[in-house]
DNA sequence: CTCATTGGGGAGTGCCACTATCCAAGCACC
DNA sequence: GGTGCTTGGATAGTGGCACTCCCCAATGAG
């Protein structure tokens, strides 16, 4: 198909399809000629990922190529490269190790991965963007003067155990051994605002039943 | 305390204070003449609250002003102020309902709800923003070619029922009565990338047992 | 009296996700 | 073979946003 039937079927305009080629974000076309380029299903697949990731992920550009460079890296093993792909996604910045909330942060997610018996994380505790990114909401909840009850975080934590459980019963079986690293990818950029919906609904679920509308 | 004061304690760069007080984002100080002003513990307070919804919650400057209107508008009970306050929250893209997915999405919705006898929110529908929200993530997964398991679908919302009893839970607890719609807009945008983070150490962990670092 | 400091305000910056325009090559039809 | 529309590629521009710079006049410590 042409560049405007690809247009039309994915829903993302001409112009932006340019760019997202222009970016790396998706392959170019098999070039026909000089002035004709030839896209199959493959990249109108590829561009409802990418659109998807943008448009509902709010992954920003930079970060979808990056991710999508593991994705698309045959040279290692699935594992790794969902590893690396998924590894791409934050976007943290960094704690300031130097503040004290931070450091009471590490302690208060390190007695917590203690608590949970989590020992693989506890190993990555070091490189793992998740980690710096507890750590980070951590230190910011102290910093407004709220104590985390670890009782409360563990159980946080089991609930969300739970739901990656599911995610990874789900990337097993749906799709191709090829696509599994971008099943996960997706598992992981959209499953997350489909559960913050779900959050914010049951919250006012919860609300209403606790306290009507008045 | 002065502006220079207020920025080394909330680690804010004065030029930034200036432009919240602009955007109105932070009630002025107290005016001691024409070219001083006076700030409290309250100012620092809410700074920190302004700080973390933009940096930690990402959230647009103009939707933490609303927000926080809503937070001191004293003239609605605390509930309407609690709803009205979470509800502005969202930035969501409107589903566009011409679209063929987002009326299947509507539908799967709409099940997962009766399922779960979530009839507040069913009552809500057409107007929560957080219903909206599980309408485009809905759509933008069935769009790419992955169907929903209404079981699956049932599973995470029970997850996340179980999360909103526990946010509830803890605003119950913590914060003066005038604090409470505070405490719950924190809740709601301080633990969510609390739970994301969680979510993807869970991911990784559990990925981990399974599969191995191979 | 002097001069660094203060708060206010307008204008500028940098980033980012597009988007409008231009261009020359192709093709369709007459 | 000419006419005019379409195509893909490149360049430059747009609009939104979160700051950030700079200037000003008033202040107040030494």
């Amino acid at each position: 198909m042409r560049l405007a039937e690809l247009s039309e079927r994915s829903g993302v305009p001409i112009a932006t399809i340019k760019y997202y080629l222009r970016e790396g974000l998706l392959a170019p076309g098999r070039q026909l000629n000089a002035r004709t380029a030839e896209y199959d299903e493959d990249h109108l697949r590829r561009l409802r990922l990418v659109r998807a990731m943008i448009q509902v992920g709010r992954i920003p550009v930079a970060t979808v190529r990056d991710v999508l460079g593991h994705v698309d890296d045959d040279s290692l093993p699935r594992t790794i490269r969902m590893g690396a792909a998924l590894w791409a996604l934050p976007q943290v910045p960094e704690p300031d190790e130097e503040d004290e909330y931070v450091g009471a942060a590490h302690q208060v997610a390190d007695q917590l991965l203690e608590s949970l018996g989590w020992s693989n994380a506890q190993a990555l505790v070091t490189i793992s963007p998740s980690y710096r990114s507890l750590v980070v909401a951590l230190a910011a909840l102290r910093r407004l003067g709220y104590d985390w009850d670890p009782q409360l975080l563990l159980a946080y934590a089991r609930l969300m155990h739970g739901a990656a459980v599911l995610d990874l019963d789900f990337v097993e079986t749906h799709g191709s051994e090829a696509e599994r690293v971008e099943t996960a990818v997706l598992g992981t950029v959209l499953v997350q605002p489909m559960l913050q919906a779900l959050h914010r609904l049951a919250q006012e679920e919860e609300s209403a039943r606790r306290y009507g509308f008045e």
